[in-house]
DNA sequence: TTTATATTACACAGACCTGTGTAATAGGGC
DNA sequence: GCCCTATTACACAGGTCTGTGTAATATAAA
């Protein structure tokens, strides 16, 4: 009566391979023969496994659907942690930008399943940045959080383009100066300019 | 001795819907007898002017590459008036991100044209920004230009996903608070906290 | 061993893709 | 009229892709 009978070995294989090509080349250009062949197996017991490239398709971004695992740190330091790991993965060599906006890029806003998991992850993550903002204290964290995202994925795409992990940096530099204005005492004094921004 | 006989027609409509089906479904998505079949014209003319689907990719990437033409706004209005630009496009049904972007995300890192026109475009805005900001005495016009960069290619990123144009104030807010900090008087009364970032 | 399941090799259908070859045709300038 | 160029229709080569059908084979549990 075992629920799992651990043997999801040839399932995750295929899922690992097919998240690797997929994110290194693009979904479109990595076909089903390749994964196949990469692993070693035949065609048809990737076809046993997954009903089709989409199911493939849904399955290697479900993957990829994260969340940030809790942490002890400080709330701010989680936040401005965020840039430093950005900046991380940018100086590997395998960095290919973010995977939910690639796939929406490449298969277009026709493909419903996708953009909706897209969605839901860009949302997933704002509302991570919300609740430490929340937790700090900060004016207007709902507004805050919006513009924390959008120097993540300001910086993703840039990477993406120039290969350049500084862009990270650049996203954190900015990110602090949003946070202070937000009355958030982040390394230095504590400062409560509020620029107004209508 | 007329240098142009003016018969640019067919090469510009092919390219015209070339761009359109491309930026809207996808490069690949896309193959020239479908662009050709939308024109009414037959393969064969297309390719007697543009010998590759390269090529073709090539000049809709170059199309793509317009600079800002000269205003006599206000540094500062030039700047935030890009945000409302960015607004007006992502209001409209048929925006779907940077074309750079997703050219270099769905053609992969490989194609080494189609980056180096990213690159060059990505680094013509940021300049553009810069200029301004130099014009402006912002403190740190270099980085700063950067981040202004960020908030843009994250604002479309999020709205190629979200199709929300509210990204576009999120990032203008925040542009109006990164103006504030580096010493740029924007709408209300200058203020120097000069934040510092690291 | 027997039985059930997973996997394999391999061919193949059907579709789509880029790019070319060719001979007929249209249309404008002289 | 004549000439030149652009364009057309159309077939086709050669490749890739997704997905299926099938019969043989391995593997492991009973």
């Amino acid at each position: 009566m075992a629920p799992l009978p651990a043997k999801p070995a040839m399932k995750d294989r295929i899922l690992e391979t097919a998240d690797r090509l997929f994110y290194l080349q693009g979904i479109r250009a990595v076909g089903v023969d390749t994964i196949a062949a990469e692993i070693g197996i035949s065609k048809r017991t990737l076809y046993n496994h997954f009903p089709s490239k989409d199911a493939l398709i849904s399955a290697y971004l479900a993957r990829r659907f994260v969340q940030p695992r809790p942490s002890d740190k400080s709330p701010v330091d989680q936040i401005l942690d965020t840039f430093d790991a950005l900046e991380r993965r940018f100086a590997a060599r395998d960095f290919r930008g973010c995977p939910f906006v690639n796939a929406v890029a490449e298969l277009g806003g026709e493909d419903k399943s996708v953009r909706k998991i897209a969605i839901a992850f860009k949302e997933s993550r704002r509302l991570w940045f919300r609740d430490l903002l929340v937790q700090l204290g900060a004016a207007d964290p709902e507004g805050l959080a919006t513009q924390l995202a959008l120097l993540v994925d300001g910086s993703i795409a840039q990477d993406l383009v120039r290969n350049d992990p500084a862009m990270a940096r650049a996203a954190k530099a900015a990110a602090t100066v949003l946070l202070a204005n937000a009355g958030v005492q982040v390394g230095g004094a504590a400062q409560k300019p509020q620029v107004k921004t209508r």
